[in-house]
DNA sequence: CTCGGTGCAAAGCTTTTGCATCCGC
DNA sequence: GCGGATGCAAAAGCTTTGCACCGAG
């Protein structure tokens, strides 16, 4: 039987190296934010997070819960997502697959997807502008095609 | 000698048929801001249009910018990208090269580049998940690898 | 003990909305 | 003349900032 993974100590490691190496504080608030983070599924906005610790009775404001973010964000176990809406959408993203997202035109559902070869494209165009690609975000907007979509139009 | 494109009459055209299809009004300040768009060069935000409008004393509003600009997206002439800062940036879309961007993360700076085979990964996704792609955004996020970069750290 | 980090609330900015007026059709 | 569109200003919504206090190192 394969060793269960235990992605959160994982995470923690990362970020408490990230943290040293910077030299910041390791805060009771940033490993909170983290760990909730780490339990959610899915996407998520920086209200909402708020709201679900707040519920918790954890004791948070959102300067801090952005300012963690950013920290995050910044030693890649978060990704930040801008779905054309005016309003962030943030993902954990260590230990599950790259992936890219597809947009529902109509309902706006977010589907997720994976193609390697976005990853040649990356390289080919980073080499041609002499760049160093780090990461990047590739949307579709798309329509169903079957009648799926609640707010499908006509 | 080749004949030059009157790109604005073409676009205006498009702009007039789709008001009529829609049965939408073609008012005048509909087609000045059509105009104004059609006479930049690159990225703007919807600020900086409604300044460049007002510095010509011609009386338009916020709000009309942002109606105007709803609908050039909807018939194409306009694109709309959220360069992960909260500002939205649109461009000018008929009659130039399908680009997508990268961003240097050192100094923010945007490039644009072409690659086709962006448009097999959407035909392949779309296949896929039984989706009509209509369009995408691709963003690479990458750091000079020369030093022509003012903002760069270190 | 220091000073980076936090909570809270206020301020900032972009975008949306309400309403009286205007004008395309 | 009707009803959609506009201008203006106020409101809304997300994010940042200022400041006093707290607590990690």
């Amino acid at each position: 039987m394969a060793v269960e993974r235990d992605i959160f100590g994982e995470v923690k490691q990362i970020f408490t190296a990230y943290l040293e190496n910077r030299g910041l504080r390791k805060t009771p608030e940033r490993f909170a934010i983290l760990e909730e983070i780490y339990s959610k599924d899915g996407h998520f906005d920086v209200d909402s997070l708020y709201i679900s610790m707040k519920n918790k009775n954890y004791r948070v404001s959102r300067a801090t819960v952005y300012n963690s973010l950013d920290l995050l964000m910044e030693c890649d176990l978060v990704s930040k997502h801008q779905f054309g809406q005016n309003l962030a959408q943030y993902e954990k993203s260590y230990g599950f697959k790259q992936h890219d997202h597809l947009i529902c035109t109509d309902c706006h559902k977010v589907v997720e997807f994976c193609d390697p070869r976005i990853q040649n494209i990356q390289t080919t165009v980073g080499d041609l502008l002499k760049f160093k690609v780090l990461h990047h975000s590739l949307i579709l907007y798309a329509a169903c095609k079957d009648n799926n979509c609640q707010n499908k139009k006509s």
